[in-house]
DNA sequence: TCTGGGGTCCTAGGACCC
DNA sequence: TCTGGGGTCCTAGGACCC
């Protein structure tokens, strides 16, 4: 924190002498209370399946899904429309990606099986998921934001958390700028919440969906946060959300009443500090613009479960193909990494992994898949596999691996 | 009719070293 | 022969998020 701290100091000082005053202040003074921050999160509205209306604006207004493993591209009639496929035609694995707010109304949401969904709305139309062109538009979205606030946090590929702290215009004029130039820039709607802090921004961005805008203060939380359930915490899952329950605790409301000791006799030290914080819409998290990843993988759910025994030869052929996506990745993206792993999960559903750590950091896909092998003979295989991962962590950038092994080489190349 | 793929962070035990 | 902590790395699993 502290740390960097002084890297905004040096920057500011290059820039703008003036500017820098209320900061040293601050950095100076440990009493001084942080100034107020200005967060805003941006979420797209219904991001992969409004994008395929840009394309096929012909299913706007209607229940269209997004998911499954086959490509279930519109096929051309003869009157030159376009014929697409419902989603009672599906048949297999696999889950919804994302569907349209008309979807949604009919009770299909992401991550549900795509036959269950099929069974709630089967005259829904069915389209496969084509990530590129997500990535494209995210690409779009994120540049205009950027042009307004440049101070940009990466949450995936529909949201971002901008700090607005630095920017002097009102925030319900900002947000509108930003909406305006996304609309612009992909002809897409986003959600916008702007509040103190991470925490409360991204609860914000959800309370007027589609299209909105919400500002949150302090003084907000208990009359807005307070009487929602705990779930709307980014953070509290279905186990915490579960557990919490099983307490008679169902509000953020309720669980603000609880003390910490109280939490930390049935979450651990960590959580039910964090647990106790943000109930009271306390966050202070900041915006991190930049960051290296920390693993990369690849991983499958086969058409049919597996065994080893009777599928040696197709199991062998994935397993070494994720092991040669994996190292491709790493090549293009510029990382080496020292710890190899594996994932299986067996016909039950039970999850496992191993790993194992090499002596020198790797990219090289036949090093992974002796590695990953290694680590699969220390896996149970008498039972049904249904997926297989291979995944490489403790990453380093491909040019700090080189000045560690070679230093004066390293000087030599630049 | 079960439940995708890509990640991050946390916990916890054991090895090993000082 | 017994008894310490602290730090770091390795491994495994689990919760959670998009």
């Amino acid at each position: 924190m502290l740390k960097e701290s002084h890297v905004h100091v040096a920057r500011a000082k290059q820039q703008s002498p003036d500017r820098l005053t209320p900061l040293l202040d601050w950095l100076r003074n440990p009493l001084m209370p942080n100034r107020q921050r200005r967060i805003a999160h941006v979420d797209m509205d219904a991001f992969y399946a409004s994008v395929e209306l840009l394309r096929y604006p012909e299913l706007r207004g209607q229940a269209v899904v997004i998911g499954g493993r086959s490509l279930n591209q519109p096929t051309i009639n003869n009157d030159g429309t376009r014929a697409f496929a419902k989603l009672r035609d599906y048949a297999g694995r696999g889950v919804v990606t994302t569907s349209t707010y008309e979807a949604r109304a009919l009770g299909v949401f992401s991550a549900m099986g795509m036959m269950k969904a099929a069974k709630l709305a089967p005259e829904a139309w069915l389209l496969s998921a084509d990530f590129e062109a997500y990535r494209h538009y995210s690409r779009l979205f994120k540049q205009a934001v950027r042009d307004i606030a440049p101070q940009i946090e990466d949450r995936g590929i529909d949201e971002i958390y901008i700090d607005l702290t630095e920017l002097p215009q009102d925030s319900v004029l900002l947000a509108e700028q930003i909406k305006q130039a996304v609309r612009e820039a992909t002809g897409l709607s986003c959600s916008i919440g702007i509040a103190p802090n991470k925490l409360l921004a991204k609860i914000g961005s959800e309370l007027d969906k589609p299209d909105g805008i919400t500002l949150l203060t302090m003084d907000d939380v208990p009359t807005r946060i307070w009487p929602m359930a705990v779930r709307k915490i980014n953070g509290i899952g279905p186990k915490a959300t579960e557990k919490l329950a099983a307490l008679g605790i169902q509000t953020i409301g309720e669980l603000a009443k609880q003390s910490k000791a109280y939490l930390a006799q049935y979450f651990g030290s960590r959580y039910s500090e964090w647990l106790y914080h943000a109930a009271r819409g306390l966050d202070d998290r900041p915006v991190s613009t930049s960051s290296e990843p920390k693993s990369i993988s690849r991983e499958t759910t086969f058409e049919r479960d597996l065994h080893v025994k009777t599928d040696r030869a197709k199991l062998s052929d994935i397993f070494t193909r994720l092991c040669i996506q994996v190292a491709g990745d790493l090549r293009r993206k510029g990382y080496v990494g020292k710890t190899i792993g594996i994932k299986l999960r067996y016909d039950d559903f039970k999850t496992l992994t191993r790993d194992l750590s090499l002596p020198i950091a790797t990219d090289d896909a036949d090093e992974i898949r002796r590695a990953a092998g290694e680590c699969l003979k220390r896996a149970p295989l008498e039972q049904r596999l249904r997926l297989l991962g291979v995944r490489v962590s403790a990453l380093q950038k491909k040019h700090a691996q080189i000045e560690k092994l070679a230093p004066q080489a390293a000087l030599l190349l630049g």
